[in-house]
DNA sequence: AGTGCAGTTGACTTT
DNA sequence: TAAAGTCAACTGCAC
């Protein structure tokens, strides 16, 4: 009989599990995780990301070991690592779910697809998250999505038969695996039970307004399900936090009218961002070229010449001159997560307003991400940088956010001390203020905080009509459908240009407006 | 009390 | 998920 190895990647839970409970099924079970150097020193890495994972990996050891047999962990290349187990024992069968990651994960598995080849050890990989590998065409796409969700969830193993292994390994720090020190003092914890008690508190009450309360960041951070960090490190299964949300709807009905008014809606909403999560890294499985080229070749060498490495730094540090961008952005350093309406803001802003290409500030907010999923990731910053073809650009006013968002400028002084003193009438654009208010207030425009790093509205103005001449140039079109027909909701989305499909599309589905980055299903 | 006008609001379209 | 522009309906007000 071979031994079973379990390759644990980004699920690390022991429920809902299918190539656990397989693998378990099959005979005696190597539960291992390969904690490889080369993915974490990839630029899109960051130590707070490991941290997570390192705590979801402490407790999956846990709960392993209850049931038998703990985790092995080994640091190093994943083919070595599998290898030396091939060597080690007489015959191997490998388990696995799918992994939609970056480009360097794609090329591993396609290693490790050769490796097992070459050796005659079978491979068994399990679908997650409703993404579909070898998708040829869209359509059907969500009831694909919907069946797979309500599918019953798979049990954990009764018993896994200890293994007389020597050395079950332990798991590495920060810097064994080459990571750079990156304090992130409000980080959420990783593990399931953290997961399982957010799940629990956002169907409970924390949810009840999320509709509404996702938008602001002053009051996202609660009324969001901070879920999306497990779903990252699949400590939680994307489809028992939807089935949860089923059965908490389906129990509404027992609440009074008015509790029921709210939160109706409010769990429909989280519904359609697990969806929308899922629709998102479907275009990256179809497409990893995502993570590296524009969408719409018609916009390859718009950004790339202009680059500002001063703006750059500036945006990076929070230090634009516009509060609520720059509170946004150090909000964000300092807990790793943010808002899915301020991911695009402050994605949006650097691309339109400071004119930066999406590749280098993608991987900033990748490494400030403690849900980094590249499969939203990636399609989001295009879509927020206007350069996918079938999404109409989008062009925030940051000082309008900032009114529309905080208008008290809670959120503001909270992330920037050196603007608690700025009264009301000014935290918003706080180099309007005059000079002897900048005195009273103690922020000195340009000693204590920065004045703004462009004319906003005027480098919108210029960034649109950019944008713009590139959609009217010829052939864009042609190529815009293209990509709309392989990519896009259909759902939602810009009408194709061509006359004949958009009938077609006013007879579909109602829109579904909402959308996800890594979070939101947060 | 009706009319004309400026300014406002909201729905809808365009970029 | 944005913002600006357009247009029509509406409001307050002066005459």
């Amino acid at each position: 009989m071979s031994l079973n190895v379990v390759w644990y990647k980004r699920d690390l839970r022991w429920f809902d599990h299918a190539p656990l409970a397989e693998a378990a099924r099959c005979g005696p079970v190597l539960p291992l995780y390969i904690a490889e150097p080369a993915l974490w020193q990839q630029p899109d890495a960051a130590a707070r990301q490991w941290a997570v994972f390192a705590e979801s990996l402490a407790e999956l050891t846990e709960a392993l070991g209850a049931l038998g047999q703990p985790l092995i962990v080994r640091v190093g290349d994943a083919i070595d690592v599998l290898d030396a187990l091939r060597r080690s024992h007489r015959a191997i069968a490998l388990w696995s779910h799918q992994e939609t990651g970056n480009g360097w994960t794609y090329a591993r598995d396609r290693r490790v697809r050769a490796w097992a080849r070459a050796h005659g050890i079978r491979w068994t990989e399990f679908p997650q998250d409703g993404v579909i590998r070898g998708l040829k065409d869209r359509d059907g796409w969500a009831r694909h999505w919907d069946r797979l969700m309500s599918r019953p969830l798979i049990a954990t193993p009764d018993a896994l038969v200890p293994l007389q292994t020597t050395d079950l390994g332990g798991i590495p720090s920060p810097r064994q695996l080459g990571l750079d020190d990156d304090p992130c003092p409000h980080r959420q914890p990783g593990g399931r039970h953290a997961g399982l008690d957010l799940l629990a508190s956002f169907l409970d009450h924390r949810g009840a307004r999320y509709h509404r309360e996702m938008s602001s960041p002053n009051t996202a951070y609660r009324a969001c399900s901070r879920l999306s960090a497990h779903f990252a490190t699949g400590a939680v299964s994307l489809r028992e936090a939807a089935q949860a949300a089923r059965r908490r709807l389906d129990a509404l009905d027992a609440l009074a009218p008015a509790d029921r008014l709210t939160f109706a809606p409010a769990l429909r909403a989280f519904q359609g961002r697990l969806h929308w999560h899922c629709h998102f890294m479907q275009k990256l499985e179809d497409q990893p070229s995502l993570e590296f080229e524009n969408q719409h070749p018609a916009y390859d060498g718009l950004r790339e010449n202009t680059y500002d490495a001063g703006r750059f730094q500036a945006w990076c540090a929070g230090q634009t001159g516009f509060p609520f961008i720059d509170a946004c952005m150090r909000a964000l350093t300092d807990s790793g997560w943010i808002n899915f309406r301020m991911r695009a803001m402050l994605m949006a802003f650097a691309s339109y307003h400071l004119w930066l290409h999406w590749r280098p500030t993608a991987l900033h907010l990748a490494r400030l991400f403690v849900d980094y999923e590249p499969g939203i990731h990636y399609p989001q910053a295009q879509m927020q940088s206007g350069t996918t073809g079938i999404n109409t650009p989008r062009i925030y006013n940051p000082v309008k956010q900032s009114h529309d968002q905080d208008p008290a400028g809670t959120f503001i002084r909270a992330h920037l001390p050196e603007l608690r003193g700025v009264p009301d009438p000014y935290v918003h654009e706080p180099w309007t203020m005059p000079a002897e208010v900048q005195q009273r207030a103690g922020c000195i425009i340009g000693t204590h905080y920065p004045p703004p790093i462009v004319d906003h509205l005027a480098a919108a103005r210029v960034a649109r009509a950019r944008v713009w001449a590139v959609r009217h140039g010829a052939e864009y079109h042609a190529t815009a459908d293209a990509i709309q027909e392989r990519h896009g909701s259909r759902r939602s989305g810009l009408p194709p240009s061509n006359p004949a499909r958009r009938c077609r599309r006013a007879r579909s589905d109602p829109a579904q407006r909402s959308l996800t980055w890594g979070s939101e299903a947060d």
